[in-house]
RNA sequence: GCGGGUGUGGUGAAAUUGGUAGACACGCUAGACUUAGGAUCUAGUGCUUUGCGGCAUGGGGGUUCGAGUCCCUCCACCCGCACCA
């Protein structure tokens, strides 16, 4: 259907450019001739031209998207025209989530929309004429190529990094050096206070072993924050969060933690960062990697709690004797090792499974396990919340101490003592679980008295230790696991309520709402590692718990936020600037000296940050440390539409499908061992029970085998009867988006290969993608993830380069630009943009593809809604004028323009070239229909060069003229060199220099037309192939032609007309031979009239002549 | 808030290395041809001024013989911020 606003045309001439008639025709002539099939092996040099891959969307193609593909497309039709073999794929990243919640909506199974919107993308790109090879398409919900997105997680689970040689290692060389020299040399990313001898290590059990190689693992399970919402059921993306609320129907949500997949990108932070200065990326692109990458230097420092300050309510009866959370320093670290080591040497599977449940804040408090108190070893221990659980001991060696002497003991220390049995644990884990839960909910969290004794300190990360004796106070991340321990009971409800109110506050809020000071005081104080001053420590939510320790200190003197702070609060502020510090404002700049610091006083900032660091390393209260922003990146969506993991679990311990399970299980029971994990089918999308994905409902999938089993309890096998690998359940979770398209560009490469994901031979002469262009919306996401992959396959040996995109190239957004009508309140009378100030109005939208420019097609509009059928109109000048805004192009602000249209009324080519007129690829800027009417005029002048429209082709064999030839190789010189640089739409302008001048000089030669009909093949390929076949009836394609050389010969000047300025104001033209001296140059100038008289008489003071650019007199 | 981007006629823009600001188009005005025009062609079109000229690249300041371009500063708008892809 025809847009509203564009009428019909009238009947065309015979010969008249016909281009629905010659898009037609050509596309099928050259899908039949299969041009498009690019070889894996060629003779030529090789580029790799790739677009972003796209999600195809319900709403289909708008003119914005096609932006980036076009360009790409003359990019990579002008390369093939220059004798390169050129590979230009496409695919669809076809997982996502607007199709899973598209199915909740309506039934619709994922796979069938999807299956269907692809169709539709599919037609509405080859509508505008792309050169793909669509014999190498690839969907990531295809089996045939998620099978491959399971294989390298696989490699990534399989995988560790070595800091030693910065690089990716199979975790099977990793148990060969903990068998030879345990842990010492490869410290755990996971937690670095884990530490083993090889002895160590051969005694663990394999349940252990896992556990620690999960640690390491590129791949690998931890706990995270998901929005939750009860009454969905479900786990929301933050994108469905709205103002604390879901999106959809507006229930609360809250965080919730969760098991999750990782993937330990930031492993390759550094190799991220510093590999960037090689890729031809824009500077911008670049910084915004490096931003998020976050590297800083600096320093942790540690801040020791003071045991007497403040003083306390009710005295302090007997202090507790426990060695506080991390024992005392000197005493009791090797102690604690010693008793560490001789637990995980005899742990249970039911500890082991139990401890699944409590470590890293699951329930929302801090669980040690085998923890020194007093003269016991407890199983579990919540210090903050003075809870401990112990399992069954039988198993126990060394510590099995009567049980009741045990926990009346530990009571009298101010615990309560929770017991479970083996089989509790094992076979009734949930109900344990809310036990847990329930007892925490009574504990009251951590009373004060004694326990913010010992040696507990605060670690915080500092990029400016020379700042230290600057520190007033320090600011811990509200959720820091100490609040609670260190709260005294004075500010223990101002914290509880500040904790409240930073709860339903999302990140983004907290960074970004910097005027409003807010924060609490916790009323216990720190001690300064130099001054031994105390320092008061508060919690804040500008301090976040991800970033650094998730605790700063303060120097008000030096940072704004902190005298923001400082100042709402009326801490008193240290000055450590001496004069540069005013009192109203932090001194940030890092120039200057430091004062009133102690042994730092006098130094400047890079000295004394390292005399800082120096003297906090010597007394062991901080040491040298490098962070970064950049988080490990989340791996699980709870979802169903997305690539299932290739991961089983044996009794809750996660194996890849390709590992060999025995003697538990025979490798392949269960059909486990072989890749894909197809997902199955499913007939509702409804999220599985406690935050699970869908996937979780169907058990039959799920349960490879269950504990009751009857086929299995009848007979039991020895492991069985220890209580032990009993269930063997599939991963629920399913991957994100992003997996897929991590990946994909290496599967175009060799997109049919079934028994790798790319064949070496095919990576290998591919290699990297040459030009990549998209949007840049993609900057810290995919393009960060696809090459952390694309590193971790070169570091395994799977591909020869560990950068995918050599180049980049950002394309802008299309905006849209839509349309509105005013109604007069109260009626349905419409009045015209340009009175509409005259009555009270409201402003409603109105389709742009109704309104011609500004003026409304009142029939249409008429038609458009039934409440609009009577509408009446005041119009101005005879028409309705529509009132305009720019915003972004979709479809509820009914301004998004179909491609399909323009294609129907003026035809591929002229989508083509005037999508690339609009402006720099590189610039966003707004769509507007109107402006495509002299792009089509150009094609059609062009064609007049060609053809006759009454009588027919009239090339001729005439000898160019110098005139000709000069506006010819100066158009061939600037389409190479704009392609080049990709000034796409300086090449469309140079074309209608080059048509308007050929015009005018009435030429129809061969010889100045053939090579421009080559030349513009890359733009209009349709109407280029149309003229170099019937018109100037070459046999083979213009698609293989050789791109036109010029010849500098044909367009050399011999004279320069120059601009004569008096004193910077252009006030003459003067002409000269291209070699004039200036002495000449000079002499006439000086002479001439018009120069002469804007000299006022004066004398020159200065002539400036620069050579072929202009002249200026200076006076 | 942090990070990134963009500001030039009524509109999209050009000016590639600091050298005649507004190329090329849209729109608009007038005209030609025409049964007709949304085809085609011609002329005009930054603002201001009768003219000479003056003023103009978001605002202000600076460097320079010369600044849209380099530097400082302020403003406006757009994009991203870790589960949309």
């Amino acid at each position: 259907m025809l847009p509203f606003g564009i009428p019909k045309r009238y009947p065309l001439q015979p010969m008249e450019y016909n281009f629905t008639d010659i898009e037609k025709r050509w596309k099928a002539n050259w899908n039949e001739k299969e041009v498009y099939k690019v070889p894996n092996f060629s003779e030529k040099p090789k580029c790799y031209i790739l677009d972003m891959f796209p999600y195809p969307s319900g709403a289909g193609l708008h003119v914005g998207h096609p932006l980036g593909y076009i360009a790409s497309d003359i990019y990579a039709r002008y390369k093939r025209l220059k004798g390169f073999n050129v590979l230009h794929p496409m695919g669809f990243d076809a997982f996502g989530l607007p199709a899973e919640q598209y199915a909740l909506e309506t039934g619709q199974h994922p796979a069938d929309t999807t299956e269907k919107n692809i169709a539709r993308y599919r037609e509405q790109l080859d509508n505008i004429g792309f050169c793909y090879d669509w014999s190498r398409e690839v969907r990531t919900s295809d089996p045939k190529y998620y099978k491959w997105t399971q294989w390298i997680f696989l490699q990534l689970f399989h995988s560790w990094y070595d800091r030693e040689q910065h690089r990716a290692r199979p975790i099977t060389e990793l148990v060969e050096i903990f068998d030879i020299s345990g842990n010492t040399a490869h410290v755990c990313p996971g937690d670095d206070t884990i530490s083993f001898s090889a002895d160590e290590w051969k005694t663990y059990s394999e349940i252990q072993q896992r556990e620690v190689l999960m640690q390491y693992r590129l791949a690998y399970q931890d706990f995270a924050q998901v929005w939750w919402c009860e009454a969905l059921g479900t786990v929301l993306a933050n994108d469905e969060v709205v103002n604390g609320v879901s999106e959809r129907g507006g229930h609360p949500v809250e965080r919730k933690r969760m098991r999750q997949w990782f993937l330990r990108i930031t492993e390759y932070a550094d190799r991220l960062l510093t590999s960037l200065d090689n890729l031809e990326w824009s500077e911008a692109m670049k910084e915004m990697q490096r931003n998020w990458i976050g590297k800083s230097s600096g320093a942790e420092v540690k801040f020791y709690l003071s045991p007497t300050l403040p003083k306390r309510e009710g005295g302090v009866s007997q202090p507790r004797e426990v060695e506080g959370w991390q024992t005392a320093e000197n005493r009791s670290y090797g102690d604690l090792k010693q008793f560490k080591q001789e637990l995980t040497r005899n742990p249970t599977a039911t500890e082991e499974h139990l401890w699944n449940f409590l470590r890293r804040d699951q329930l929302g408090a801090k669980f040690r396990r085998q923890h020194i108190i007093g003269s016991f070893i407890v199983d579990f221990v919540s210090l903050s919340h003075n809870l401990i659980i112990e399992v069954d001991g039988e198993i126990h060696k060394g510590q099995v101490v009567e049980d009741n002497a045990r926990t009346e003991n530990l009571e009298e220390r101010g615990f309560n003592v929770m017991r479970f049995s083996n089989h509790e644990v094992l076979h009734d884990t949930e109900k344990v679980i809310k036990k847990i839960k329930q007892q925490l909910g009574l504990q009251p969290t951590s009373s004060p008295s004694g326990r913010s004794g010992g040696a507990a300190h605060i670690t915080v990360f500092t990029t400016r230790p020379d700042t230290i004796f600057g520190v007033d106070f320090l600011v811990l991340a509200p959720e820091h696991e100490l609040v609670d321990a260190i709260t005294t009971p004075e500010q223990k409800n101002a914290i509880d309520e500040y904790r409240t109110y930073v709860k339903s506050r999302s990140e983004r809020e907290r960074m970004s709402e910097v005027k409003q000071v807010t924060g609490c005081f916790t009323g216990a104080y720190a001690i300064h590692p130099f001054t031994h001053n105390p320092v008061p420590v508060w919690i804040a939510e500008y301090v976040l718990a991800g970033y650094g320790t998730g605790a700063i200190m303060a120097v008000p003197s030096g940072d704004e936020r902190d005298h923001a702070f400082a100042k709402h609060f009326n801490i008193p502020i240290t000055n450590i600037f001496g004069e540069q510090y005013t009192g109203n404002e932090a001194y940030s700049s890092k120039t200057g000296k430091i004062h009133n610091s102690g042994f730092l006083t006098g130094m400047s900032v890079a000295d004394a940050t390292e005399a800082a660091i120096g003297a906090l390393e010597k007394i062991e209260a901080g040491k040298r440390r490098t962070n970064y922003r950049l988080r490990d990146a989340g791996f699980s969506r709870q979802r169903y539409w997305g690539e299932p993991f290739p991961i089983v679990y044996v009794d809750d311990v996660p194996y890849g499908t390709d590992e060999d399970l025995s003697p538990t299980l025979s490798k392949g029971e269960g059909g486990v061992s072989s890749l894909p994990v197809e997902l199955p089918y499913v007939k509702s999308y409804k999220p599985g029970p406690e935050g699970q994905g869908p996937l979780a409902n169907l058990t039959d999938w799920v349960n490879i085998r269950t504990t009751d089993d009857s086929a299995h309890s009848a007979s039991p096998s020895p492991s069985e009867r220890a209580g032990e690998r009993l269930s063997i359940k599939r991963e629920t979770n399913t991957m994100p988006g992003y997996a897929g398209s991590s990946w994909y560009f290496l599967r175009y490469m060799d997109p049919h290969n079934d028994s790798e994901f790319a064949s070496k031979a095919a990576t290998d002469y591919w290699n990297q993608v040459d030009l990549y262009i998209g949007g840049t919306e993609h900057a810290v996401g995919h393009l960060l993830y696809s090459r952390m992959w694309t590193k971790a396959l070169f570091d395994l040996g799977h591909i020869g380069f560990d950068e995918p995109f050599r180049k980049l190239l950002n394309q802008g957004m299309i905006q849209g630009s839509s349309r509105f009508a005013y109604r007069i309140n109260g009626t349905n009378t419409f009045i015209s943009f340009g009175k509409r100030k005259e009555q009270p109005v409201t402003e409603v939208r109105v389709d742009v593809n109704i309104v011609d420019g500004q003026e409304l097609d009142i029939e249409a509009f008429r038609k458009w809604r039934p409440e609009y059928a009577n509408a009446e109109f005041i119009l101005e000048d005879g028409k309705y004028i529509c009132g305009a805004e720019v915003e972004k192009m979709s479809k509820s602000k009914y301004n998004v323009v179909n491609p399909d249209d323009i294609v129907k009324e003026y035809g591929a080519d002229t989508f083509r070239m005037y999508e690339m007129f609009l402006g720099p690829i590189d610039v966003s800027k707004p769509w507007d229909t109107k402006g495509i009417e002299g792009v089509h005029r150009f094609l059609k002048k062009c064609w007049r060069l060609f053809a006759d429209e009454k009588t027919g082709w009239l090339v001729t064999d005439e000898a160019a003229t110098e005139a000709e030839l000069r506006i010819l190789h100066k158009t061939l010189k600037k389409i190479g060199d704009d392609i080049e640089r990709f000034s796409f739409n300086t090449c469309v302008s140079q074309f209608m220099i080059c048509v308007n001048e050929l015009t005018g000089l009435n030429c129809h030669k061969r010889a100045i037309l053939e090579p421009l009909i080559i030349a513009l093949t890359p733009f209009a390929p349709h109407m280029a192939e149309e003229i170099w076949q019937n018109g100037l009836k070459n046999s083979s394609t213009v698609l293989d032609a050789a791109f036109p050389v010029y010849e500098d010969i044909f367009i050399a000047e011999n004279s320069v007309k120059y601009p004569v300025a008096v004193n910077g104001k252009t006030r003459a033209e003067m002409e000269f031979p291209i070699d004039a001296a200036q002495a000449d140059v000079e002499q006439a100038v000086l002479g001439d009239a018009a120069v002469q008289k804007w000299m006022e008489g004066k004398t020159p003071k200065k002539f400036i002549f620069v050579k072929g650019k202009m002249i200026n007199v200076v006076v």
